[in-house]
This record gives C-alpha cells, sequence and structure tokens, in this order.
DNA sequence: TGACGATACTTGTTCTAACGACTATAAACA
DNA sequence: TGTTTATAGTCGTTAGAACAAGTATCGTCA
C-alpha cells in the first residue's frame, strides 16, 4: 500500500546484519516487541500495566506475608527503578496496602488486599489465554529448547544475587 | 542483604509458572530487559535512544534515497506510534532532513544528513562491541538456533506485509 | 553518645511511549 | 465538479521510565 512506490526498487533485498550477534539480538527485541503487544492489549482491558500486574503476581505469591518495597522491586521480571509511584498507583486502587514495619521505620511493607486477589483471579483465564495465543503454536520440546537459550543468553548478565524467579532452580 | 530476614524463609522455593507458555515468555522479557540495558547506557553516550538509532540505520542503509515517514516506522524493530516526534529531535540534531514531497504533499520525505552518517560511522565499533558483551558467550551454533526459535515464536504474529527485514529471507 | 556512613525509600524533573482526535491532501465516485 | 472516503501525518494529553537529589532511619564505632 503506497509503500512498495515509495521505494524505487532500487535496494536489493534489504539491510543485512553486521554480525551473528546483532541478528540475534534484533530478533529478541522484535519478538518481544510483537509478544508484548499482546500483553499489553490483554492487561489493558483490566487497566494494568504488565509491571503491576507482575507486582501483584509477586505479592500474592507471598500472601498473606507482606513485601518490602526493595525487595519487590528486585524480583520484578525487568527493572524498575520507579517503585514508589508504581505502588502509589496500586494503592490508591485499593489492590495492596502499605505500612511502615514498627522495628525498622525505612522498610514500608507491602501486601495485596482482597480486592486485588479477587482481580488476579479474575484475570487469570485471559492470562493463560493470552500466553496461549503468544506461543500456543510451539511445540513442548521447542518451548524448552526456547526457554533454555533464553536463559544461556543472560546468564552473564544477572546479578549474582538474583538467579531466581525466572531461573530453573 | 535485609532481603533474606525480610521473608521468613517460609515459602519453599519461589513461585513457579503457571504455563511452559508463560515460563518461555517470562524469560524473554527478562533477557531481553536485561541486554536491553546495556545497549541503552552505550547509546546513551551518544546521546541516541534504541529506536533513535534504529531510525537512522535505516536511513543509512536507504541513502542516498529518502524514505517517507510512515514507511520508517513499519521498518522499525519495535513499532512506534510517535514518529514525528522522535524524527522533531533528530531534525533538530541535524541529523536528518525532512521535506514534502511536490507530487504528493501528504508525503513527508526523510534523509538522513552528512551528519547523520558521521555519527553513525563513529558509533559503529561501539555497537558491535555492545553486542559482542552481550551475546558474545554464545557459540555459532547456539546464536543460530537462537535466532531460528525466536522468528518461530513471532512468525504468526508477523503482519503479512512486514515478513522482512528481521526475517532471514 | 554523637558523628558518620549506609539503608530504604521519596520527590522532582525530564524524556519517551501510547492513545486519540484533528488537519491537510489526494483519490474515487455520483 | 462537489462530496465522500482514504492517506499521511501532526498535535494534545496522559501515563510510565529513567535519573538525580533529598529525607528519614538505623547501625557502627571512636
Amino acid at each position: 500500500m503506497a509503500d512498495s512506490e515509495s521505494q524505487p526498487t532500487s535496494s536489493p533485498p534489504l539491510p543485512r546484519f553486521d554480525s551473528l550477534e546483532q541478528e540475534v539480538y534484533l530478533n529478541l527485541w522484535r519478538t518481544y516487541d510483537r509478544l508484548k503487544v499482546m500483553e499489553e492489549k490483554m492487561f489493558g482491558e483490566f487497566g494494568l500495566s504488565p509491571q503491576q500486574y507482575n507486582t501483584l503476581r509477586l505479592l500474592r505469591a507471598a500472601f498473606p506475608e507482606s513485601v518490602p518495597t526493595l525487595t519487590l522491586g528486585s524480583r520484578l521480571i525487568s527493572r524498575a527503578p520507579d517503585m514508589t509511584r508504581l505502588l502509589d498507583r496500586l494503592e490508591q486502587r485499593d489492590l495492596l496496602t502499605r505500612e511502615r514495619r514498627a522495628d525498622n521505620r525505612r522498610v514500608v511493607e507491602v501486601r495485596i488486599t482482597q480486592q486485588g486477589l479477587d482481580l488476579l483471579d479474575e484475570m487469570d483465564p485471559s492470562v493463560q489465554n493470552c500466553h496461549a495465543q503468544q506461543l500456543g503454536h510451539l511445540d513442548e520440546e521447542t518451548l524448552s529448547e526456547l526457554a533454555r537459550l533464553l536463559r544461556e543468553a543472560r546468564q552473564p548478565h544477572e546479578e549474582a544475587d538474583r538467579l531466581s524467579f525466572v531461573d530453573q532452580e
């Protein structure tokens, strides 16, 4: 659509890669971006961003315990340098509560509310469905192999104290 | 540090995944995030974001031809709903020029300047070095396999008219 | 016990991203 | 030829990310 005519068919196929590493990185970026769009759309229907959902999911896993703000931040999939305001927004919607710890008033303990738990439960089917749409076309073996290679790819770039969560064991 | 004591060692290892698809997606997200941080830091030293660099790279590939704004947007690795202002910033730094096409005044043709070309040339070593740091620990076979699986993972989610660029051939 | 450094956030600011509404131009059609 | 319809951007606004600097607490050690 008006695209083909704008380029005078001059260039051969299209720009290639400068290195194999670059090819992999650009493919990683592109693939992430494609799948992310699907997630954002789905989460958007519930008024959450992926990071917000991720935060609530961690809090559900800890429930009925609470989690300090910084601990929460370090466990998120992607880093969030602005935990305070991310939590502000969720607190305003009564999805979580915050409370300074009595024995150490620097620490703010965060706990998911019943309302937060209800929202997550309500979302669960959509979340599973979304993941199925994203990657359901790959068989188990392929999925496992992909997960393994992704772990291997980032392994040198994980801080030593955080080889947790997304990692195998 | 202060992290271990905040969780009363109550929960076993840590939360697992709800599905294999989810595991892969979270690994994809995490890995992308780790590698992205490295790129952003490197590009930041030249005052560019990854998207801006990507844009200039596409323009260099088209040079000396120009490219219409929307065509450019559709070729970026990750979608950019705000091409206008992305180009504004690059134009202000004289890295590119824009011109309305005479025979169709709706179209804005974008072309990289000599200054833009110089900047890219200056950046090339750092870019290659960054990619090497990101993924240099993987051997060729692993890299190829990873690129292949990533393409396969997003394949159903590419618009039909855009199976180009990051794809094999 | 009082100064000093380390923690655990908070706040201010700036820059992007995302979304929707809006404008100008061109093409299609009655 | 006047009126839709589609195209190609542009602009306004809001929300989120990133970075720096600031504040309140706490631990440590002379």
